[in-house]
DNA sequence: CGACTTTGACCGGCGC
DNA sequence: GCGCCGGTCAAAGTCG
């Protein structure tokens, strides 16, 4: 009995011979080819979108839930979650995406605040170069980094950082490297920034292990970032913790530049598209010239 | 020479 | 009070 495919053929199936008989031929067939993909594009944007609300319905299930659990601290002004004190560090969840996105830290959503001046912790998680050791993370602001220990709970050492755009900004981060795995680097951001972002748009890049802390094209650390890994492919980092509304049109927009870059590319890397792109290119000028001369 | 990083010393909070 | 530990400071080193 044959299976059944489950999955979507969406290979371009360009295996055109060039011929001067088939030129106008697979022309069409590239059309066609186009005209799939088209359609194609249209389902995964419409499941994206879906994702994409789905996400927001669970972000807001989640803000409601943090603030009944703290209506309840304050009711009962005790936590039932033992002591933070020393806790190990760095869990890490996978999303919808199969990709990482930061926790919910529970000096955030457990531990009854203080004061409300108490500044906002938040972390995030960022796969690196397994071989790169360095504690550098791009995050779009400038950073100046002020110390470095090594922590009981983790063998590899634990970066500070002090916000050096301006100097009056409180902003602090720790970069350290996860215990259960070293590929990924751990970030934890104290407070908020008190100036403006350096840079709006989505970073897009190949995350080296450049040692520079200069500031890239970037969003905050309470947005959504996208970042590309050599070793192991893109990984988008979505924080769930700002309780602030996040700009959801802002992170689809940025989602589905990447992925059309990610699409573009894949075609370009392709021969026998290029092939038969040429082809089709050079069968429509032959075409138009040999019409014009009669 | 200025900006930035490194690293050992120091400080303060916490548990025993 | 003492020791442990995380966080910060600041002098020295490095780099462009």
């Amino acid at each position: 009995m044959e299976m059944e495919p489950t999955c979507v053929d969406t290979s371009l199936n360009l295996n055109v011979i060039p011929s001067p008989h088939i030129d106008h031929l697979a022309g069409e067939v590239l059309f066609e080819e186009l005209r799939r993909l088209s359609s194609e594009n249209k389902r995964l944007t419409e499941t994206l979108n879906h994702l994409c609300e789905s996400y927001v319905a669970l972000q807001k299930h989640l803000s409601e839930f943090s603030q009944l659990r703290n209506a309840n601290f304050d009711k009962e002004g005790t936590c039932a979650v033992p002591s933070l004190k020393r806790k190990p560090e760095s869990e890490n969840c996978v999303n919808l995406f199969g990709t990482e996105c930061n926790t919910i830290t529970e000096e955030e959503t457990f531990k009854r605040p203080k004061h409300s001046t108490e500044p906002k912790v938040s972390k995030v998680l960022t796969r690196t170069d397994a071989s790169d050791t360095g504690l550098y993370v791009r995050d779009g602001y400038q950073w100046r980094k002020y110390g470095q220990k090594v922590t009981r709970d983790n063998p590899s050492p634990r970066a500070y950082f002090k916000c050096s755009y301006a100097p009056s900004c409180p902003v602090k981060k720790k970069v350290q490297r996860s215990v259960e795995d070293p590929s990924v680097l751990v970030t934890t951001y104290e407070g908020e920034h008190n100036h403006g972002q350096q840079h709006q748009t989505a970073e897009i890049s190949i995350n080296s292990s450049s040692k520079s802390e200069t500031p890239r094209p970037a969003v905050s650390p309470s947005a959504m970032n996208i970042r590309s890994s050599a070793a192991a492919g893109p990984i988008v980092t979505l924080d769930l913790v700002k309780s602030k509304v996040v700009d959801i049109n802002a992170q689809k927009s940025s989602l589905q530049q990447f992925l059309v870059h990610q699409m573009a590319t894949s075609l370009t890397r392709d021969p026998n598209f290029t092939a038969a792109l040429a082809s089709a290119i050079s069968g429509r000028i032959l075409d138009d010239t040999s019409v014009g001369k009669r």
